[in-house]
DNA sequence: CAAATATGATAGTAATACTATTATCTTTGC
DNA sequence: GCAAAGATAATAGTATTACTATCATATTTG
């Protein structure tokens, strides 16, 4: 994984423009990862985006329709980087437990810097997933949204994963349910340790995240 | 549970009037349900509101200081009745396998009519659960807000439902993990199920969800 | 090197999220 | 029964947000 330059594919219809071709278009998707990381996704605007990348927000408007599309781009993009990493790290496995608790680790572990992709901070956007990935699909227009495709690549990550589950246990009956809870679970509670400790069971430095979650789909299945 | 007319207790620091103590108060709150209902959080405005009640905007901001604390408000109310249900439910329950079972199934059955508070329709309020609930904690300012106690019926029903865990299993590691991925889980899913069919499992008619969350707990704490 | 395309500079608009003021209406306390 | 206190209505106003539009100037590319 270390410099190969590979690009994910996130899908065209998220954005008017593809913000991975230009210089412009780099510095929306770098600096908007540090941006609303700063200021929460509310207090985010394209006009404040404009100031610090020294562009006025009507180019902005240009590569995304509005700040929650920008979220969308952000977002889908992480999941196919995931994916990528799911891919690549499962794919010379042959038991199926090894596979998929592989895969459970990938999913749950702590984000670490990659350097394949030089405009995007993995770390800095995986905090954008820890805090407002629910807002992606928590809209009124979920069901447009959806038609559009912009949830794709998570709904991929979460049949991947599940075929995994199934290949360790065929009977399993909830294996969409088991991973998008676990999946969604591990932000959740990143996010409790972080700012709500009370929801979640802290033990100093141990990663309790990833062992819980793990544990939880090994006993699940079994 | 039928017509006893209790009182569920809010934070008074969440409101800045009792919303429970006046006419106009109490119809804040109920077409408040309503409108978020139809129209989603974000597109709710007390401009709306008031003209859905025939009362001015500044009216509204006497009760709650702006949108996001009368969702903080709605939800607590929600988790207030859901505690009420709980105690109510569990306290005559001696075995700790059967009082766990029904906490459960108390958090993770779907939300039926009740009639003991007037103004409130607990079925709708479900709905903005389901919907709206991830964004009252999901801000910049989650501390602050924590702070001043916004989630503490919340995060008290996680703790009473964590000590059942206990109860059964005292050396279970991470109950308040557990209890607090289901409760989180079950809305998920719930969501899911409605508008991301592929992130989850439904087959025809089955409550799959309470079921699902059930059988999870059991497995992972024995 | 002309034509197409992308960006910058600037302006404008409706809606949102409030705050402020004053008048009226309704309680409640004596 | 009435005055004082408190709540609500009516209205106005403001900064910010979330855009859209226009035109000039760069930059790319065929």
């Amino acid at each position: 994984m270390d410099n190969l330059q590979i690009n994910i594919n996130v899908n065209p219809d998220i954005y008017l423009r593809d913000p991975s071709s230009s210089e412009l278009g780099r510095k929306i998707t770098s600096v908007s990862i540090v941006l609303i990381n700063e200021l929460g996704f509310e207090k985010f605007t394209f006009k404040k985006l404009g100031e610090k990348i020294g562009s006025p927000e009507s180019s902005i408007y240009r590569y995304f329709e509005n700040k929650h599309t920008l979220l969308v781009y952000l977002i889908s993009w992480y999941w196919g980087w995931v994916e990528y990493k799911l891919v690549f790290t499962t794919n010379n496995i042959n038991s199926p437990h090894k596979k998929l608790a592989t895969a459970i680790k990938i999913l749950t572990q702590p984000i670490t810097i990659d350097n394949s992709f030089s405009h995007i901070d993995e770390v800095l956007l995986g905090q954008i997933i820890i805090s407002e990935s629910t807002k992606v699909y928590h809209i009124k227009d979920v069901e447009k949204a959806n038609k559009k495709g912009y949830f794709e690549v998570y709904k991929s990550v979460v049949q991947r994963v599940s075929d995994m589950v199934l290949a360790v246990n065929s009977k399993f009956e909830f294996p969409h349910m088991l991973v998008s809870t676990v999946i969604e679970g591990v932000q959740q509670q990143r996010y409790f340790v972080k700012y709500l400790p009370k929801l979640t069971d802290v033990k100093q430095d141990a990663d309790n995240v990833s062992e819980f979650y793990n544990q939880l789909v090994f006993k699940v299945i079994e």
